[in-house]
DNA sequence: AGGTTATATGAAAACGTTTTCAGTCATCGC
DNA sequence: GCGATGACTGAAAACGTTTTCATATAACCT
């Protein structure tokens, strides 16, 4: 029914093995591989990747294990390292796990039986434990998340950096009694508190900071509750994307002026950012960088499997808008 | 070194079939049913898929096809898409043309070498005909663009009418000098600006529509473009997310109000589109359910091969904001 | 010229499963 | 008590490639 290469062999005239050769680099006289060309379009020949990928044992395929690929963050890194995997001729299959260790391990078990070449992963806190615990029989570099050190090569932005960062713009600017709102999951969320309360600290200042799941509605509702409170805080740092806009939700709800009556500051340059007034001030992370140096250290990774643990860690940008300005 | 079926078979003394029959659904008592699962606990047994999908011939593959992850339109449908195959144990390749009909050609391609079970599908206007001059050999479900009827299953949103109710909208609340900026290479755009010059014409107003590449730099060029003339218009309809948000920038830049210099109306209920003063108004598309129904499709089609081809058309939310509130 | 090396090709093995086919054993109906 | 039926099981074939291995021919070197 279905065309295959010995189709295509008789049609040439020649063997399978020289029609396998013709195809891929090996050594075959011209006038043979014209033939076999000749053949395949004749045949409407198309090669079954399951087959190939089952003989020479390299499925071209890498992992992409996200949390959310409605994140814009991942969503931007996603088209990154597919970007990336497609120019060398690799397939991506994209995972969301939705923070959830029971997925994260489902999908782990997934790759393993793909026989993946590698894999990019943000994992939750638990899932990078346990990926240290026992390390899969593929490469891993982890993104956004680094997880303990020294287990895997990983890509993530200097986050204590940023998180100090806008701690240090928002004193600059006359705020404070800074409150911090952070995702509960990621050793992201964790390390971004820690850059802000040693900030806060080095500033003299009492930190005050929650953890909240990491999306949109939920942040929104604890936000909504903290600036209820008689004793909110003057401005908040939000730990993401979705943080940011669920506090910005609740601030329009209670009717709070940005930043007059709350200053706002978070993470991810995403489009709408500069378009909500009065423009929000958040650190801008390379998305595109992180996707492509992810996809270098994993094919260095596979090149020299022995090589020892990298990490790359990339500064953010730090954009400033008017949720911030005083006065 | 690495584990396979026949070393699972001889630790729990069985052959091959039965280990097979046993991970798989097959008759298998009990008691042996229970050495096997021994079996690959003790030896860490992980199913080979590559293997598996060759012999089955049943790659339990989708293809995704669209023209941009990031376009948020695409990142919800395909995330509802990507739960719903894993839900029946699918895997999902997920691949961005950017619009171009070569990638859209390289990426059939290699969904017929994947041997793929099907395929989900945005094409460009020039994919659909090619599309439908040679239908390929896995079924396929179009979503977001039909295309030319007849060939394929889709599902879509009712484009003319909601391109009509914006400008029905927009008349309702006074305006007459209402233009439309539309993509150039979908017919999904193409439909929605039918739908808004059977509108205009239908209140005897003159309709002035421009097309452009859709995506967001482009678009606040050629509305930045437009907006600069002296007879701009008082409204503009908008036939995606990322062209409303090119128009809502182009108009900041002016420095003219919405919607007091210029109302704006568009597409795609994204997140931000209600933060953004004065909120825009939108037609709000049923991503989810693209999604669910687009799979549902797929499987049906998959199950019977021959019913007559179906178009799944779901009627688009208006959502009124004020962007286009008079005075 | 004669042997050595390089190059191109084909036959057949191999990749790791699922599935066919044939068989074993127990149970059943009469 | 005996053929028929049914439920499990194992041996081996099959899926469609790539890769080894052997061979033939051509090219090269002394």
């Amino acid at each position: 029914m279905t065309v295959g290469i010995r189709d295509v062999a008789r049609a040439a005239g020649v063997s399978t093995a020289t029609v396998s050769r013709a195809l891929g680099r090996g050594p075959v006289s011209d006038a043979l591989r014209e033939q076999v060309e000749a053949a395949v379009r004749a045949t409407g020949y198309r090669p079954n990747l399951s087959a190939r990928r089952l003989r020479s044992q390299a499925a071209q395929t890498i992992g992409l294990i996200v949390a959310d690929i409605r994140n814009p963050f991942f969503t931007a890194v996603s088209r990154a390292v597919e970007d990336a995997a497609f120019a060398k001729g690799m397939r991506v299959i994209l995972c969301n796990t939705d923070e959830d260790p029971a997925r994260e391990a489902m999908y782990l078990r997934l790759m393993e039986e793909e026989r993946v070449t590698g894999v990019i992963f943000a994992p939750t806190g638990a899932a990078a434990d346990s990926l240290r615990a026992e390390p899969p029989a593929f490469p891993v570099v982890l993104i956004d998340r680094a997880g303990p050190p020294g287990a895997h090569d990983s890509v993530v932005l200097d986050n204590p950096a940023a998180g100090a960062g806008l701690v240090d713009h928002l004193v600059g600017q006359g705020f404070s009694r800074i409150g911090g709102l952070f995702g509960s999951t990621s050793s992201t969320a964790r390390e971004r508190r820690a850059g802000y309360e040693a900030a806060m600290a080095r500033h003299g200042l009492e930190p005050s900071s929650r953890t909240v799941a990491p999306n949109a509605a939920t942040a929104e509702a604890a936000a909504a509750r903290w600036l209820a409170e008689s004793d909110r805080p003057e401005a908040l740092v939000l730990s993401n994307g979705l943080i940011l806009m669920g506090a910005l939700r609740a601030a329009r709800t209670l009717g709070l002026r940005v930043p007059g009556d709350v200053a706002l500051a978070g993470f991810d340059n995403e489009p709408w950012t500069d378009l909500v007034e009065p423009g929000l001030t958040v650190v801008e992370q390379p998305v595109d960088e992180i996707g492509a140096q992810a996809m270098r250290l994993l094919f260095e990774r596979i090149a020299q499997p022995d090589q020892p643990v990298r990490k790359v860690v990339l500064s953010g940008r730090t954009v400033l808008r008017g949720s911030t300005r005083r006065g």
